[in-house]
DNA sequence: ATGCCGTATGATATACGA
């Protein structure tokens, strides 16, 4: 099989959204589907569930409360020596690698609270550091031969399409020039391509986030990219199509996040 | 402010999301 179905999705909540995960899964087949803050510790994950969806293979790392990533998949692979990031355990980050060589990397960057002040905002601090020690270990790695894919909510929209306001937004986290400045530091660690924008350029808005506070949000249609899918360039070849599912953030209880699916064809790879 | 909703928890208020 050479065609993979690739979906990242925070869902805000695994056990909130369980009805809506199996709804995606049945319409939208992903063979590898990355999601992000599960808010659940790993004995109390429904993974029966996922299972009965068609996934043999999972990796999970999740806490009390906040945060957690998972990744399953339909395809074989072998999990990732686990890394602490910013000295935390704090279940940011999961990565395997698939049997034709392909690693991919699913990442919850911290949402860096309300000031965009590393010296007035601890977190704001942490998400920076979490952006740095991205770029270090990725440049770290950097290898021609690496066929690496990063998806995940990264919690910045980098470019000025990549929200509904780039004037409004300049103070806000998320879009600040300082988170900008960081993540595109991120994205040259390893020439990392953009795979949503290689399929929506710019000035297109493109957005995967939307408040749960707007009274209409797809009226208001005030949203972000915070939702992101990179590949190194020997993958660039292989990307077929992006597709950002605007369906499952109009049903009932949403995630505030939409899926974001992409689909490769892997010929020649591995 | 776009703007007060949604998630989780030894909970009936609080932390956090962005």
């Amino acid at each position: 099989m050479t065609k993979m179905r690739l979906v990242t999705w925070n869902v805000n909540s695994v056990r909130a959204r369980l009805a809506h995960v199996e709804k995606f899964v049945a319409q939208s087949a992903p063979d590898v589907l990355c999601l992000q803050e599960t808010k659940v510790r790993d004995n109390d994950f429904p993974l029966k569930a996922f299972t009965k969806m068609g996934f043999e293979h999972h990796v999970i790392a999740g806490q009390k409360s906040y945060n957690g990533v998972a990744i399953f998949s339909k395809l074989p692979f072998v999990p990732t020596e686990p890394k602490h990031w910013c000295g935390k355990d704090d279940k940011r980050h999961l990565a395997i690698t698939l049997e034709n060589g392909v690693e991919i990397n699913n990442f919850y960057v911290p949402a860096g609270g309300d000031v965009p002040d590393p010296d007035e905002n601890d977190k704001f601090a942490h998400k920076l550091a979490f952006m740095n020690e991205m770029t270090d270990w990725f440049k770290k790695r950097q290898s021609k031969d690496n066929k690496l894919i990063l998806v995940g909510d990264l919690n910045v929209a980098p470019l000025e399409t990549d929200v509904w306001s780039h004037k409004q937004l300049l103070k806000i986290v998320s879009h600040t020039p300082i988170e900008v400045e960081h993540m595109s530091r991120t994205q040259s660690s390893h020439d990392w391509v953009d795979a949503m924008r290689h399929f929506v350029p710019e000035p297109e808005p493109l957005f995967s986030w939307w408040s749960y506070r707007a009274r209409d949000w797809r009226a208001s249609n005030k949203g972000r990219r915070l939702d992101h899918v990179w590949v190194t360039p020997n993958l660039k070849p292989h990307l077929k199509s992006m597709q950002v599912d605007l369906e499952p953030r109009g049903w009932e209880k949403p995630s505030d996040h939409a899926p974001v699916i992409v689909d490769f064809d892997l010929k020649g790879i591995g």
